[in-house]
This record gives C-alpha cells, sequence and structure tokens, in this order.
DNA sequence: TTTTTGTTGATAATGAAATATCAATACCCA
DNA sequence: TGGGTATTGATATTTCATTATCAACAAAAA
C-alpha cells in the first residue's frame, strides 16, 4: 500500500508550507478549498495527522482554540497572539530568554517558548488598540 | 438572590488560593474532596466560572490539556510544563523579555508570556531526565 | 485501457469538557 | 427556630474537535 500523490494533498501542502502563521485544521480546510472547492474536511485532519507524524509539521495549542499547526521550520521564531480576532502570527523570535534567577530545585530546564500579546495590524486599525 | 457562603465554596476557594500551581477543574475538585468528601464536580465548575467572572481566578491553557486556573496574583510569573508528567508549575518569571527586533507593522504588543519546558523534581529522579 | 487498491467526501460515531436541569439540601434572615 | 430560596450533587445535555466508516472515485501499474 504505497502512498499516492493526490490533488488534495498536494494543494493542502502547499497551503500549509506556504502560511506564515499556524493554522487550525478549519483554516487549513478553508483556505485550501478556495483552489480545490468540495475539499472535505475529513481529508484536511487525515493530511495533518499524516503530516505531523512525519514531522513535516508541528502542532502549536492556544487558549480555548482548537490545535494549530505550521510547517516544521527550523528557525527559531515566537508567537504574536491578538486579544481581539485571536489569530496567531509568526513573529521574530526574542534575543534570548534568560532563566528565573531562582529555580526550583531538581527541575530541568531543557526550552522556553514566548508568546506576545497585544492587537494585529487589521484590529489595531479597527480602532481596537487597547486590550 | 444574595450570596450565600457555602463550606464548598469556602474550601474550593482556600484550594485555589493555597495552590503553588495552576490546576484544572479535575485536580482542584479532587483536592477539595479530600476535604469534602462527595464534593460534586458541577459545584468546583460552578465556582470557578464565577471567581473568573469576578477575577480572582485567571484561566490558563496548555496544549491537549484542560483549561487550568491560578490565583490571580499580582506578582508576575512564567510558567513550567513537565514533558512527562505534563504538570504545570509556578516559577519565577525571567528578568525580561526583549521585543523582536523586526515587528511586523502595525501591530501593538502589549504583553507576553513564558513557558519553560523540562523534567519537574519528581519525573527527573525518576531517571526521565532529556527531553 | 483495464485493473487494483489507496484515497476521498459525507456523515455517523466518539471523546471530553463544560453547561443545563431539577429535586433535595442547607443558608441565613425575620 | 422556621421557612423562603440560593446552592448542591447527580446526571442529562450540549458543544466541538477529532476519528471511524464505507461506498464512490481516481492514482498508478499492467
Amino acid at each position: 500500500m504505497r502512498a499516492r500523490t493526490t490533488r488534495q494533498l498536494e494543494v493542502i501542502r502547499t497551503v500549509i508550507q506556504a502560511a506564515d502563521r499556524p493554522l487550525t485544521v478549519a483554516e487549513l480546510h478553508a483556505e485550501a478549498a478556495r483552489e480545490l472547492p468540495g475539499l472535505g474536511i475529513a481529508t484536511v485532519y487525515r493530511a495533518v495527522r499524516d503530516m505531523a507524524r512525519d514531522r513535516m509539521i508541528v502542532a502549536v495549542n492556544y487558549p480555548g482554540q482548537p490545535t494549530r499547526y505550521e510547517a516544521a521550520l527550523a528557525r527559531h521564531h515566537a508567537h504574536f497572539i491578538c486579544h481581539h480576532c485571536k489569530r496567531v502570527f509568526d513573529v521574530e523570535g526574542p534575543e534570548e530568554v534568560p532563566l528565573p534567577r531562582r529555580r526550583p530545585k531538581g527541575f530541568k530546564f531543557t526550552g522556553n517558548e514566548v508568546v506576545y500579546y497585544g492587537s494585529c495590524a487589521d484590529c489595531a486599525r479597527m480602532g481596537r488598540g487597547k486590550r
């Protein structure tokens, strides 16, 4: 049972590779469906499951919302969550995040992640600047 | 319909105020039930909903797991997620998190949050040090 | 082409968190 | 202390994300 190269997989992969931010399955489906009307949501779920298994994409989770996925790029980056539209954007990562001065003993710190909050350009423009 | 001071609310509030890490409703229920056997999970959900509404506690979300809640303390702190047991711990926040050098134009950065990853003392001790 | 069989799309099913329902209970004020 | 009524506990229901099912379809090989 060798894998087949289908039009839907091609489109789904292209969309997620081209995206500049992590997408939910729904967002990915909506975008891919523009190129391929009739695309089933189940197909997107299957594609995402497989790509995640193969490490082509990585899962990203944030408050209340469904899991998002983005291409597994090597470059380090952080996320920016818009308080208003709740979309998640990729932004350049911070220079460096220092470890806490005091660390609970016995704990091993192996990595960190930074999330910035604020208003995205669209929302800020609409006067929803604060919070 | 004035609010009443019930034993269950007292216990639930005490537990979450005393906790040194964000708790899921299940964790909170388990802990409170030790003091008050028979405590219903629905009561915990109701208490949490109300406390969150009144800003006594804040919601904290992380990958795959249900929403966690913790006392809304003023002091700034970060979270530490153990790769193994998945528990979330409070740790002292980093000195300072610099903004990305390049920021998408129009975006307003209003805050940030840091999450550290690694092994908690318990898991590290059990030889599950790496990852 | 024809055949084989992996893949798709529609949808039912599942799983889990959170909310709604309601009779029984227990606060708390008169 | 008695009773009106907010709250509780058990559980049904809802809500959604995700997975399973399966007939129809379409890659890829012959």
